[in-house]
RNA sequence: CGCGGGGUGGAGCAGUUGGCAGCUCGUCGGGCUCAUAACCCGAAGGUCGUAAGUUCGAGUCUUACCCCCGCAACCA
């Protein structure tokens, strides 16, 4: 009644994925008769150095976006990975005395413990120096060359003889090598190159054909503008002027360069042209890649074309999600203003951060990272609305049930059935936006959830109800409470594990059919558990000023 | 120069077919006592970057301009 328009348009927006959804579902099952399949990957990250917050955030969307598929029954493969060829390893190894793969071995045993630590569930870590990938890549190039689609030519570009090293213009400073600051001179090595001009239009075609392939829908615009319009350049695929690569079986003195390489392993992983491709064929095409925004153009513009090369059908989805960097830009050890993930999980818990991370990034800006929103958000969000949700609601069934939770008896009153209502049609908000992969706004949804319950608590006040002996409003109450915290402990379950169970394990829930996805739609099921007899805060309110000082102080000194 | 994004009450953000400007945090006042100095209610605070235009009506569309960030092709 208030604002009617704002219901109208949610729910046709809601309506309208229902039913893109439900097609897409009906098809699949129509067509394989087996669960849908939900292929997704991160990007393979270059293991020149420790790992960052933002490395950290790609992976923990990419996890929870699969559980969340999880959740909903679907059969789910995230592919994670390094990218470990390329001229800035092999110098990075040198200079520790170290041979290349020794080197990203380490690197790579670093990059999984840290993914063990942050709960990433991933079905597959590749290395491309692993021979499954090198050998595919192999085989692709020389079906390109056989095919036409790769040319000998002619790299020319800005060369600094002593860091023996090709530059772009944009790369330079005050003209002159950004690593030594040397004259530098025009150069030319002999090079192969994908011919990528054959492709665009068909690519151009493709964006347009498929609107839900570029998300946000902005770097479309980007990509079009700025490469495809202009004209498309071809793609440099070798290089000679470092070996630490995949050779070109051909013509062995080049070795395969950067995209060719990294790109493809979003299919070798699977097997692709290899004795077991029933990955590949299981799988293929990927429901979505995610890739920070940095690495956008590669995967929006070669990846589709490489795929069109190989005849293969492309992702459904293409992610490039924006940074984290902090109030001061961009983050950098000299401006003392880094700060590792393993830093903030050892502090305040694997789900506060992951909380933090998915809920700060904003859809088309930066999200910033600053210890003061870090503490904010942990506060507010986590110890006063939800933790003490929990806590007050555990004490209250306690105190009036003895920790036994009343069954469901109906609404007696329009409060009751409007938090019914309300719940579940947040549980639907967030998967409308969630589907969308706004992922920060989506959780705002949930939080409208808890916010609506504390408040329900005040507008059915239980302790007066107590006093007043209304046993029956009484017990509605608490049922609609233990409902209510049950949602949200599934709603928060993709990226927020431990505390789910937490919640569950607090008020009783054990039946998997009351922790299964489906069940968000239900409001009457809970029977016969009991809350546990002291309630156990699932976050505890910290001191903003310790704790802003604590990160800076971490940030600062290294 | 070109392209993309952003410019919304003190701070951070949402605002998807144009229709009385929202959320979180903070501030001030009140309420409640189940709970973690928490929770709930109310208030103050915005000429929605600037200027013009289209329209009965524009944060939302058009044009010009200003400021910030990013990209500008092979470092990933």
């Amino acid at each position: 009644m208030v604002n009617n328009k704002k219901i109208t348009q949610t729910t046709s927006k809601i309506y309208k994925n229902v039913i893109n959804y439900a097609i897409r579902e009906t098809k699949i099952k129509g067509r394989l008769e087996l669960k849908r399949t939900f292929y997704l990957t991160t990007p393979i990250y270059y293991p020149s150095g420790k790992f960052h917050i933002g490395t950290a955030y790609t992976t923990v969307l990419a996890d929870a976006i699969k559980r969340y598929h999880l959740l909903k029954g679907e059969d789910v493969y995230l592919l994670t990975g390094t990218d470990e060829h390329g001229q800035k390893i092999q110098e990075k190894a040198e200079s520790l005395g170290k041979t290349p793969k020794e080197y990203v071995d380490e690197m790579a045993v670093m990059a999984k413990e840290l993914w063990k630590k942050m709960k990433i569930e991933y079905d597959d870590f590749i290395q491309t120096t692993e021979p499954r990938h090198e050998k595919i890549v192999q085989k692709i190039f020389d079906y390109f060359m056989e095919k036409g689609d790769i040319y000998k030519g002619e790299y020319k570009g800005l060369y600094c003889v002593p860091c023996e090293t090709f530059f772009t213009q944009s790369q330079l400073v005050n003209g002159k090598c950004p690593d030594c600051g040397r004259e530098v001179r025009e150069a030319s090595e002999e090079a192969y190159f994908f011919n990528m001009k054959k492709y665009a239009n068909r690519l151009l075609k493709y964006y347009e054909d498929h609107p839900n392939f570029i998300k946000p829908d902005y770097m479309k615009t980007e990509m079009i503008n700025n490469f495809i319009k202009p004209g498309l350049e071809d793609l440099c695929v070798s290089r000679t002027t470092f070996d630490w690569g995949i050779k070109v079986l051909k013509d062995p003195k080049h070795v395969v360069y950067v995209w060719l390489d990294a790109l493809t392993n979003y299919i070798t992983a699977l097997g692709f042209w290899s004795e077991d491709d029933s990955k590949f064929k299981k799988y293929w095409p990927a429901n979505l890649h995610i890739v920070g925004k940095d690495i956008a153009r590669f995967h929006l513009i070669y990846w589709p074309i490489f795929l069109m090369a190989l005849d293969l059908p492309l992702p459904e989805t293409i992610l490039a999600h924006n940074w984290i960097v902090m109030k001061d830009g961009k983050m950098s050890k000299s401006k003392g203003n880094v700060i590792y993930p393993e830093e903030l999980i050892d502090r305040y818990g694997l789900d506060a951060t992951k909380y933090f991370l998915l809920r700060e990034m904003p859809v088309s800006q930066d999200g910033v990272f600053s210890p003061e929103s870090f503490v904010e958000r942990y506060n507010s969000d986590l110890c006063n609305d939800l933790s003490n949700l929990l806590n007050r609601t555990v004490s209250m069934v306690n105190k009036y049930f003895e920790g036994k939770v009343p069954e469901y008896n109906g609404t007696p009153n329009e409060v009751d059935k409007e938090l019914e209502e309300f719940a579940i049609s947040q549980a639907k908000k967030f998967e409308e936006i969630f589907n969308n992969y706004e992922i920060a706004n989506s959780i705002q949804e949930i939080w409208n959830l808890v916010s609506r319950t504390n408040k329900y608590i005040d507008e059915t006040a239980p302790w007066a109800l107590a006093k007043e002996n209304q046993q029956s409003k009484l017990q509605s109450c608490m049922y609609h409470l233990i409902e209510n915290l049950r949602k949200i402990a599934i709603l928060i379950r993709p990226f927020m594990l431990e505390t789910s169970d937490n919640i569950l394990r607090q008020i009783g829930i054990q039946n998997e059919n009351l922790i299964s996805w489906q069940s968000l739609n239900d409001y009457d099921k809970i029977k016969n558990v009991k809350v546990i007899e002291k309630g156990e805060p699932i976050f505890m309110r910290v001191n903003v000023d310790e704790e802003i000082e604590y990160m800076q102080d971490l940030m600062k000194n290294r």
